[in-house]
DNA sequence: TGAAATTGTCATGCT
DNA sequence: TGAGCATGACAATTT
């Protein structure tokens, strides 16, 4: 590997950027974007998980740039043991141990331990209105932040690349690092592979497996900095016009709290560990903002899952209350038949009678002129129609009076 | 490739 | 007054 390190490698039109005059790779920089600390712990040990390993690998394997093929056997570089080389015992030992422990909270601790210097990190958070220039995706568990280089702070998250262990804290960003910050300047000095090598052990925020990272769509990679406008328009006003947008918002800056940490502690943990930490106004606003962010999505979450439940019992109700039109609709039917019958019966009835009564002289009685009236003590009377007509005028009217006086 | 569904975010009002 | 929740609206993304 120390062989290889200085080994210019030409990239093929598989790069990030074919057209670029930038074509030229370091193999370091690539191995870097194919290594994480689980291929060292994996590599290092019988791992039963070492066929999920080989997947990885061969994804990685598609990622490779294909002029890779220049050297004698690539694939070979990438197996055994030759890939620790790089790290000393105590590195690998720390890796693995972390390895195990790589829950959130632990690499919190890490990093502040560590890796995490409040000052270094507040450098990009010098202009305020992070706010609007932010943008995040918290799917994953732990929080990567990024920043234009002209101030506006970006975060971005992969859901995808939950560690196989499911601690959720394995890999990171780190292809967006390298793509956008490294990998122009080869020989950069900041970028030094010392410097890239404590990065690697010592940040907690590498949250995504580089191979994934690289193989990510590419909306993905760049959803953090092309989303907010601001970004984008400050990116696009740059003067030098050879780099894209994402190369001008390539600087990263990470913040080792766990996204899920910062949106679900409670407030009074929240606003200790902001004053515990140093941080800047920009930079509490931005985890305000995180926090706020995080909330609120949980928050829109739920309201869909209410507004889909509301629904559904709503769909539920139509159908119990058409099946209750339908009985009732039956039950309607069935009782106008029985009141049809028992019109029918008291008709018969009525013409039965009738056709037996008989007056003083013996002639029977019309039913056009008499109607039967039943009182309500049980006597039943033979009355003329205009009588039973005039009483019921009467009885209208005393009931129109009770309305309108009432 | 267009439509529908999903998701994250913001704004706003309320507690 | 800050924090959180609920929800409509919008845009981006995914299906």
């Amino acid at each position: 590997v120390s062989l290889l390190e200085d080994t210019q490698v030409a990239t093929s039109t598989r790069g990030p950027d074919p057209s670029s005059s930038h074509c030229n790779i370091n193999l370091t920089q690539t191995l870097r974007h194919c290594f994480s600390p689980h291929d060292a712990v994996l590599l290092g040990t019988d791992d039963p998980t070492q066929s999920n390993s080989e997947t990885r690998h061969l994804q990685r394997q598609e990622s490779f740039p294909q002029s890779s093929s220049n050297i004698t056997n690539p694939g070979s570089l990438l197996h055994g043991s030759d890939l620790t080389a790089p790290f000393s015992a105590a590195d690998i030992r720390n890796l693995t141990a972390h390895d195990d422990n790589f829950d959130e909270i632990k690499l919190i601790s890490l990093a502040l331990e560590e890796g995490f210097d409040p000052i270094e990190v507040s450098q990009f958070f010098q202009e305020p209105g992070s706010d609007s220039g932010l943008y995040w995706n918290s799917g994953h568990s732990t929080a990567f932040f990024s920043i234009c280089s002209e101030g506006a702070v970006g975060y971005s998250s992969d859901v995808k690349s939950v560690s196989p262990h499911g601690l959720g804290a394995v890999g990171g960003n780190f292809q967006e690092h390298t793509k956008y910050g490294h990998v122009e300047n080869p020989g950069d000095s900041e970028c030094s592979r010392e410097a890239t090598l404590q990065q690697f052990l010592h940040n907690p925020m590498y949250n995504q497996l580089p191979s994934q990272a690289a193989s990510a769509p590419e909306h993905h990679q760049q959803m953090w900095v092309e989303k907010p406008s601001e970004v984008k328009e400050s990116c696009h006003n740059s003067t030098d016009t050879n780099l894209s947008s994402n190369d001008h918002c390539a600087e990263a800056l990470r913040i080792p709290f766990s996204v899920d940490e910062i949106v679900s502690m409670p407030v009074e943990s929240f606003n200790t560990m902001l004053a515990k930490n140093h941080l800047t106004d920009a930079q509490v606003s931005l985890l305000r903002d995180i926090r706020r962010r995080g909330k609120n999505k949980v928050a829109a979450q739920n309201c869909r899952k209410r507004k889909l439940n509301a629904i559904l019992n709503l769909e539920e109700d139509v159908c119990n209350l058409q099946t209750q039109k339908e009985s009732l609709k039956k039950e309607h039917s069935q009782c106008s038949r029985s009141i049809s019958r028992l019109k029918q019966k008291l008709n018969n009835l009525y013409r039965d009678i009738f056709s037996r009564l008989r007056d003083d002289q013996g002639r029977p009685v019309n039913p056009c002129q008499y109607v039967i009236h039943c009182s309500s003590d049980g006597s039943v009377f033979i009355i003329p129609k205009h009588l039973v007509k005039s009483e019921q005028k009467q009885d209208n009217e005393k009931e129109q009076k009770q309305k309108s006086d009432g």
